[in-house]
DNA sequence: CAGGATCTCTACCATTTGGTAGACAACGGG
DNA sequence: CCCGTTGTCTACCAAATGGTAGAGATCCTG
């Protein structure tokens, strides 16, 4: 594919994910590009066509950046930071592309869009991740799939819901936003961790 | 108001919250109560107009459900679970109200919506209970505005994501629906108790 | 150089959309 | 009994939208 598809496919994400799909027209995705309608429906023959593309791409993204984040770190809590993390790094870059993820898997037709399909592998890594924790003790013993949802709920949700930031009058600049992730990864590890056995206290692993 | 004009604003609020704004069309709504569309232009000037009135429907009876559970329930963490559970009975009884809330918020112009205006008295109600919470020890010390942003991401998200426990393969019915509620208020209590001190373990506060 | 493939364009089109203008019925009060 | 108000309707409309048809340019290859 040439230059003009990948073009095409970066606008129509861009403009899918800030003013909504059915808010976006071919022609403000063509009229930014400098070129015609019919150049986007040469590339993607329909506007589902290009969403599905956009959809798919953005999946791939968020894989790649999830599965490196899970590959590479340490074990215990310290790879539940690594992939936060990552989200964390992933919304700033690309925020529109996490608002699209959020916006068309909540509207769209699901088996269509089938999001779940392409990330199954990673998040069947990641439950069975959390599994084995459990059973180390380093996490609190739980539903894995649920733990996942709340974890994704909220990590997605600060990084995407800005219009709530705005209502609590959370700042946005860059130190706050670091201030941000650091109390929002104490909150998720403190909503993970096992409650404290004496045995863990005796031994001086908690002062 | 007469009754047609209500009935226009709950048929706007679930098609709005199901379909999206934009994807809504006025003739749909119409159509679904067997009026025309006049008669909706009749009753609101335009589109954003109905939109601007059924957000400020969504955000008062938000308001009233909330407002109810903040005061009603006892101290510490009992009203973090009344609150909680609040929500949740309202994303069961109006899944569509708290979607468009939260479609609008984050796509919507700010000026024109400001939901956060609406309901700044609840959230420094909120924020200045978590404050003495914090103070009497009974939660974990930390910015009550981030506090309040994570607990509102995490308990919405999981409210109104469906797609997200579609894709983990989180059944849907009622026992397991209790059973997630159950879990996620384990998670937020977690989430938010101090991190244990040994004065309290050896006074067998905790065992 | 001829000819097909690739890519972008102009020219249309049918449909849908939000919105305007105004007719028409119901009706309550002076 | 008449007249203004209220509420719903029919009749339109201009603009925008997704999409089709096909011309024209460019370029690679035989």
């Amino acid at each position: 594919m040439a230059r003009t598809g990948d073009r095409i496919l970066d606008e129509a994400l861009g403009q899918f994910g800030t003013r909504g799909y059915e808010a976006t027209s071919l022609d403000a995705i063509a009229a930014a590009l400098g070129v015609r309608k019919q150049t986007v429906l040469y590339w993607y023959p329909s506007k589902q066509a290009l969403l599905d593309a956009a959809m798919a791409r953005g999946a791939e993204e968020l894989h790649l950046a999830l599965d490196a984040a899970l590959s590479g770190a340490g074990p215990g809590l310290d790879r539940v930071d690594a992939v936060m993390r990552a989200v964390f790094r992933f919304a700033v870059r690309r925020p529109e592309l996490l608002g699209m993820l959020r916006e068309v898997t909540r509207l769209g037709d699901a088996a269509a869009i089938d999001l779940g399909g392409r990330l199954r592998p990673l998040l069947d890594r990641a439950a069975s991740f959390l599994a084995d924790e459990m059973d180390a003790g380093t996490i609190r013993r739980a539903d894995t799939r649920l733990i996942l949802l709340f974890v994704y709920s909220a990590v997605l949700g600060v990084a995407t819901d800005i219009g709530a930031q705005r209502a609590l009058e959370i700042p946005s600049g860059v130190a706050s936003l670091a201030r941000l992730r650091r109390e929002l990864f104490a909150f998720v590890r403190a909503g993970l961790a096992p409650s404290p056995s004496l045995a863990a206290l005796r031994s001086g692993e908690i002062a």
